[in-house]
RNA sequence: UGCGGAAUUGUGUAAUGGUAGCACCUACGACUCUGACUCGUAUUGUCUAGGUUCGAGUCCUAGUUCCGCAGCCA
């Protein structure tokens, strides 16, 4: 098969400038701090940090960025590399930040031996007043002047845990009137007394992003640090760091437009809440747009990594239509998922010319597409299910299923005809007569109708439960052209803004075989979607999640 | 009103001075024992105003709009 052939984005161009003037190698990493679980948005990180390593013959390490111990846990690193390695992409090595701890002290050491950084005692609230605003210089600390050997004693101390939260940092040495806010003295190294979960008590100082980020890159000979569009303004600390450690060769920092996906919420915060406060029923809650909620769903890796191939890398913001998400969800099932039957929401049929006790072997096709990949036999009696919504009293136009003396085939079996229905007072319909065509068996008969209906055999169905998803947040939140009084918006009516319906669980029914269905195998329920089923499923409690409907063209 | 980025059909992305293309979405049609799949057809686009050029989405000038940055977060 040959593989299609996909324009360049501007990374690539980048890479192959640098392979041709600099050095022929590429080297990337994928960064996730251990704080959370990946989403859909870091999968498109991974995706171009991965992919570029492979597609010039580099190599990618799978590095957790732990500098700060406070928001971290193991939890999330056991996790983060399940998800990676399910969604289909390999790491050189897993690293840690932390694991270069003494490198990154040293380099400190000798940033203040250079005079390039000090040890300032500015409070927190101090150091913001004397950085100045975005239109305003700042001004330098008092303690900016300090002498090396004064600033190597302290900063010594602060190690030696001699200090307090809070009370001193160590700062870099640049322009206080710096244009770009970043290089207004930035701090490399804090107090924190927290055991961390990698270095344990070691150490009670950690070093900040800025400082340590670069460091990492460059002992691990990574030639492209990719990252998302919020660290362009970092970049000339990057590279600041880098010049002063004087690391030689020299990683580049490129930077890309991160995920946006229509109806999806990427915000770590806003995914906690969903889960601690119980709005879904954890991380892997299939509505999540996490790697493991999307899994759960029945969202397939390569259908994921077909996504990611089509949306494309751009310094541009933009939010992708996840009707583009469902589209390559389905064009993977369609393909790989073998066709059932099931009744989501069910009727009775009675075929009253059917005999009492009669069965019949129908026989099915796993898929229309491949016959290579066989049949099944299902049984065929008096009664039925079909979905209620497959019958009308009052049909519309074009209504092509049951109604009143018409005419619909029972897919794969006989064409059948309405003849009456029972209904309780308020009108909801208990059982609907028909009778057969004997003549009309699947294949024997060249008879058409116009429409063909799923159904399952009533005295040997199995129940089946049915989780029906629809998008977590109801509404846009409305737009407002102040940005702060947005995020305010956002956080009052969060709970407003939550869709009553995204999840609607129904009980229907499954073909009998389904009751073995596994958790996590994936089919196509005829005319009503993909399903997949939950982790929860066992032969006595069935449950299918549905993972994307089918397309319809049906309107009525 | 500082600095750094970004603007191409409804959406996402190509076109590297020379036919504005592809995919998704949408609509219509063909096919259909899934109103699916598949196939066919169609609509809509270069932020604005000038300029350079035989020729500009691309180069120049001036605007406009949007995003990011004032953590001892990443």
């Amino acid at each position: 098969m040959e593989e299609v052939k996909r324009p360049k984005n501007f990374i690539e161009e980048f890479i192959e400038e640098d392979m041709r003037t600099k050095e022929p190698r590429v080297q990337t990493r994928f960064p996730p701090e251990p704080n959370g679980y990946l989403h859909i948005g870091h999968a498109k990180a991974l995706a171009i940090d991965f992919g570029m390593a492979q597609r010039y013959g580099g190599i990618c390490n799978l590095r957790f960025d732990d500098t700060n111990p406070t928001k971290e846990d193991v939890e999330y690193v056991d996790a983060i590399q399940a998800d990676i390695q399910w969604l289909g992409f390999r790491w050189n090595k897993v690293l840690f930040g932390s694991s270069y701890f003494d490198q990154c002290y040293d380099l400190a050491v000798k940033l203040i031996q250079k005079g390039v950084a000090y040890v300032d005692e500015l409070t927190k609230d101090e150091m913001r007043a004397y950085r100045g605003t975005l239109t305003q210089p700042g001004k330098n600390s008092p303690y900016r002047d300090r002498p090396v050997a004064e600033n190597l004693d302290l900063f010594t101390r602060m190690r030696a845990g001699e200090f307090e939260d809070g009370s001193l940092t160590l700062r870099a040495k640049i322009d206080m009137a710096s244009p770009n806010i970043n290089m207004r003295d930035p701090a490399l190294y804090r107090i924190k007394h927290v055991s961390h979960h990698q270095t344990g008590d070691k150490w009670c100082i950690y070093p900040m992003y800025d400082f340590a980020h670069p460091i990492q890159d460059a002992i691990e000979g990574v030639t492209h640090s990719l990252c998302s569009l919020e660290y362009e303004a970092h970049r000339p600390l990057y590279d600041w760091v880098i010049d002063q450690c004087e690391f030689n060769p020299k990683p580049r920092q490129i930077e890309f437009a991160r995920l946006n996906m229509t109806d999806t919420i990427m915000s770590k915060r806003y995914l906690r809440r969903l889960v601690e406060e119980g709005f879904v029923s954890g991380w892997d809650d299939p509505r999540m747009p996490t790697l493991c909620g999307m899994r759960r769903r029945g969202y397939t890796a390569p259908a994921i990594r077909d996504f990611l191939d089509r949306i494309g890398v751009s310094k541009a913001d933009s939010v992708v239509d996840a009707a583009m998400l469902e589209h390559c969800v389905r064009e993977d099932l369609n393909d790989n998922a073998a066709r059932r039957m099931a009744v989501l929401n069910p009727v009775l049929v009675e075929i009253d010319n059917w005999d009492e006790g009669k069965i019949e072997e129908i026989e099915l096709e796993n898929h229309p597409n491949h016959p290579e990949r066989g049949t099944r036999r299902v049984k065929l009696g008096r009664r039925v299910y079909i979905e209620r919504e497959d019958f009308a009293e009052n049909p519309p136009n074009k209504f092509f299923r049951l109604k009143p003396e018409g005419e619909v085939r029972l897919k794969g079996a006989y064409i059948i005809k309405c003849t009456g229905w029972e209904a309780k007072d308020d009108g909801t319909i208990t059982k609907i007569h028909c009778t057969y065509d004997p003549t009309s068996h699947s294949g024997e008969d060249s008879r058409k109708v116009k429409g063909t209906l799923h159904w399952v055999n009533a005295d040997d169905a199995a129940e089946a439960e049915f989780r029906l998803y629809d998008t977590l947040m109801k509404n846009e939140v409305a737009a407002t052209d102040d940005a702060e009084e947005e995020e305010e918006a956002v956080e009052k009516d969060f709970i407003d803004k939550l869709n009553p319906d995204s999840l609607v669980t129904l009980r229907g029914f499954v073909e009998p075989a389904l009751k073995d269905a596994r958790a996590g195998e994936h089919y196509q329920f005829l005319r009503e979607g993909y399903f997949c089923a939950d982790l929860t499923t066992t032969p006595e409690a069935p449950v299918f999640n549905r993972t994307v409907g089918l397309k319809d063209s049906y309107k009525a």
